[in-house]
DNA sequence: AAGGAAGCTGACAGCGCTGTCAGCTTCCTT
DNA sequence: AAGGAAGCTGACAGCGCTGTCAGCTTCCTT
């Protein structure tokens, strides 16, 4: 039995292919009974329409790209599975596409894409959704897209983003409260415009609390395991070392804790150590790590939506989704040892 | 500007568009002049050749499938970067399909999307990569597949596969070595196929060393960190615990290691530790993991390109490709104290 | 130099849908 | 009961490519 068209099923119904093309599309204005007798059709010869003629026809691919450096970061994954929840139940697929952020023509690489109707539209993951050349290029070629916690530009498209700044600064407030007087901070990459801005709410803690912030305790990162090692390597090093130590991410603080580890440092008895996501790694590691969950798999299901909205043609009412992180206290904090 | 069209190509360059198309498509008989001509145009046009358009005339979609379960599995993310490497270079996407493998309806949900043209062929991953109905279910409809890891049904399709069994032997033997004559295994989920057939290694490096294997000795995991814990407490409350505990994956060897920190069990003085696969875990991990290393990456893309070789109607002349493991020793493991 | 093979090129149909638009039918309003 | 609006349906063109096949050109062999 060849596969079934269009045809063999309006054929089959009594009807025109248009009216087959309604009712598989969910389209209204088709008597009730007409429906039935097509849907039987359909049924009977368990037909499926055609994804690449669709496309052609109206000219859209109903793919949406997804763009994202680093594909070891471990929020990647969860990214996917929040756009898929959407996509599936909006009958889109999910067409993954990692890229280098600092590549010279990114633009046109990822135009291209949208050029060959491989994608109708794009969801943005940090880095790559500050990348200003990429970003100007995608509005004035009218491609739909939606960012991820863009930290700039941000009436060029809808976004969704948390209050992580927010949060570093709630994280921050906490070690106070436990008595810790010098708070070592380890920054995030600075491509990652997002995780270094968590300084910020470092920053404003310190503030609060009249504490005046030493360069000294404040260690530039690069996102890795590796590079939060290094950083702790420097702080514990300093002749008046930190009671605790905040780091970006998580990666970053099973670095601080690695090395801790090394140098028998006991924690939280000598250290305390915060962390940022919530990534596995997070809760296997040993102590556990105090550290910050963002809700990522809504936030890019909320992205795929805003996107899917967009190229339905509906305004987007909200074009900014602003969601909340949660604090998860586990072992690696504790009160200043004094 | 308008988006260009292979017609527009064609008049460009003055030719018809079916060479535009031969062009496009590096196919075979175009006089060198005559492609300069066309390439000369395409570049002036900046043509992008309809990806729907050319999927519909040619009948396949340009795109692979990759199935998963459980997409938290480290590997995942391996994979999909293995297979895109291979998709890339041939000028194929990706289309990520995580299902749940215990779904009653999973072959018919993956037929669909072969039958309405998304994709042209599979890639398998486990432990889907096992589930018989999804197997015949693809033989019978004649869509072309591959599978990584695969434990039964081996000459339905191409697949890739590494030596693990012999590698979990291997751990097992460096353990005997090591002393240790008491050796715990954690076994892996039973539909991961894969993962728990790596018992057979453990068992026939037990026999090999005239080792009686204790059943007391081997706990039923299920991939998990919270089951490896779980499993860790029952053989260290053994009467007789075990002086080494080799797990089938690191996420249950994590959760070895969390078990004995709690205890105060010093590693690897006091118990040694092995997993399985090196995930990032492992190496963030205090003490570092003695694990065992796959080429994922290079499985994956080894399966894209068996598959793409299918798709493009060559005999596979290598329906199976085995690869190797690595041994990674770290500092998780160590001689038995006496 | 002749003849066949190989190289190269284009005409044309058709892949299987959706968008547009016309027109008929049914329903609602007064 | 009449007339207009809304609901419903189908004819037809066309989306932009590739496959097939015919046929012309060039090259090679003897």
């Amino acid at each position: 039995m060849a596969k079934a068209t269009i045809d063999d099923v309006a054929a089959l119904a009594g009807v025109s292919m248009k009216t087959v093309s309604r009712v598989v599309n969910n389209e209204p204005n088709v008597r009730a009974s007409t429906r039935e007798k097509v849907q039987a059709a359909i049924n009977e010869l368990d037909y499926r329409p055609s994804q690449s003629a669709r496309s052609l026809a109206a000219n859209r691919s109903y793919v949406l790209g997804l763009l994202y450096d680093n594909p070891s970061a471990n929020y990647v994954i969860d990214v996917q599975e929040g756009a898929l929840q959407t996509c599936r139940r909006a009958g889109y697929d999910l067409l993954i596409h990692p890229c280098r952020h600092t590549e010279p023509e990114l633009a046109d690489e990822v135009l291209a894409l949208v050029r060959q109707g491989r994608v109708d539209g794009l969801i943005l993951t940090p880095p790559v959704s500050d990348m200003t050349e990429l970003v100007d290029g995608l509005v004035s070629a009218g491609v739909p897209f939606v960012r991820l916690s863009p930290t700039e530009n941000k009436s060029a498209c809808p976004y969704v983003q948390t209050n992580d700044q927010e949060a570093a600064y709630d994280m921050t407030c906490r070690l106070l409260e436990l008595g810790h007087k010098r708070i070592g901070f380890i920054a995030g990459h600075p491509d990652h415009k997002a995780v270094a801005e968590r300084y910020q709410g470092y920053l404003a803690a310190l503030k609060e609390s009249r504490i005046k912030p030493s360069p000294e305790l404040v260690a530039q990162g690069y996102n890795s395991f590796d590079s939060g090692r290094e950083c702790a390597k420097v702080l514990l090093d300093l002749p008046e070392p930190p009671s605790a130590i905040f780091a970006s991410n998580d990666d970053m603080a099973a670095g601080v804790i690695k090395e801790a580890h090394h140098r028998r440092l006991s924690i939280p008895g000598a250290l305390s150590v915060a962390g940022f996501d919530d990534t596995p790694v997070a809760h296997q590691i040993y102590p556990s790590l105090t550290t910050v969950s963002q809700p990522i798999e809504e936030m890019a299901s909320k992205a795929a939506e805003l996107l899917i909205k967009q190229l339905k043609g509906k305004a987007v009412q909200m074009p900014a989704a602003i969601m909340s992180c949660r604090i998860l206290v586990r072992e690696s904090t504790g009160e200043v040892y004094s």
